[in-house]
DNA sequence: ACCTGAACACCGTTCAAGT
DNA sequence: ACCTGAACACCGTTCAAGT
């Protein structure tokens, strides 16, 4: 029989981890609690992130990685831009539809002021890399305008679609979410 | 000299809890850091305010109170539907601009699933407020779309709104907010 | 009526010690 | 290399005790 090797045991903190912060945030989440979760002891948690904020940033660096592989994905095998935000919305979605999960960025957001330095760092890069992917989807359709209005408009789809996510979730009623969204696209704030 | 009577001491509380959780959530509400604030011992809070959730219950339902008299002054007073959009995100864009702090609520339900049920029930009576107030300004512009449609966009609004506080608090840039709010205008999201 | 000190089980973190 | 127990200063909460 194997014994679970140093990988594996990261890997089922970051796991374990994850779920926490994403359905009770940066604050809630207790190495106590996550060592009872994977079988070994607070202390040994500390082995694997020396601090609180080492697992923060490892969690939302991951988180991004993992978000922008997908959306790469997406883009590469585009039908084109109203396929592209339907998929995107969708991801947001399926966090609520997953006992009303949040995206992990989303909820550390709120948290800012109790974030490490290195755990707000990597905030600001998942929040810049769904811009620059939006930015990339909305240029499929508006050609004409410039990179700035783009930009705009991309940052302004991701601020719209974290709101309808956060209050969605706090009214505990993913219809709040979807007729957000639908209301995003009849206005034209979404393609 | 006077001492300080028991509404002084609930106020002081409240202030300094309401503070605290606008900058830093309800998870970082600490009874031992606000006692220091205001002068008396932790287990003296818990004279007035029995628990936590008692405190958070308490400073939500404040929060949507003021918010609904300033918001029906507004209204009383309106110069037409713009007029209100514009003195209606310029509060959260204060929020931003008061030491990168948030909506009371939108940081609450980030942290939903630790907040005590009588917490929750406040949280949506605050969107629910806020849905209420923006359908009415709606309904000056839209005279003629179904209650239904309105009460949806209105919700889109809301939710857009308390995202692009959201996101331009988690990347410490007030001009996120100011460049969202205008592409929903532009979009014709926000009249 | 309002406040306090002391106790309880929690928390992140550190560190010497085990294998 | 990986894990542990014990200690530290924190936390919300309770309660008997003070004025």
């Amino acid at each position: 029989m194997m014994a679970r090797t140093k990988t594996d045991m990261r890997e089922a903190v970051m796991t374990a981890a994850r779920a926490t912060v994403q359905s009770r945030g940066y604050n809630a989440l207790s190495f106590r609690e996550l060592a009872k979760e994977v079988g070994i002891k607070s202390a040994s948690v500390h082995y694997h992130f020396p601090t609180k904020g080492d697992l923060g940033a490892a969690l939302a660096r991951r988180y991004t990685e993992e978000g922008a592989a997908y959306l790469a994905e997406l883009l590469a095998t585009s039908e084109g831009p109203t396929w592209c935000m339907d998929r995107y919305t969708e991801i947001f979605r399926s966090a609520l539809a997953n006992d009303n999960r949040m995206c992990l960025c989303g909820i550390m957001s709120a948290e800012l002021d109790d974030l490490p330095a290195e755990v707000r760092t990597e905030v600001d890069k998942f929040a810049a890399m769904n811009v620059g992917w939006l930015t990339k989807v909305l240029s499929l359709t508006k050609s004409s305008a410039s990179e700035q209005d783009l930009k705009e408009h991309a940052m302004a789809i991701f601020a719209a679609i974290e709101g309808a996510q956060l209050v969605a979730r706090g009214c505990r009623n993913i219809g709040i979410y979807d007729r957000a969204i639908r209301a995003y696209r009849t206005t034209g704030l979404i393609p």
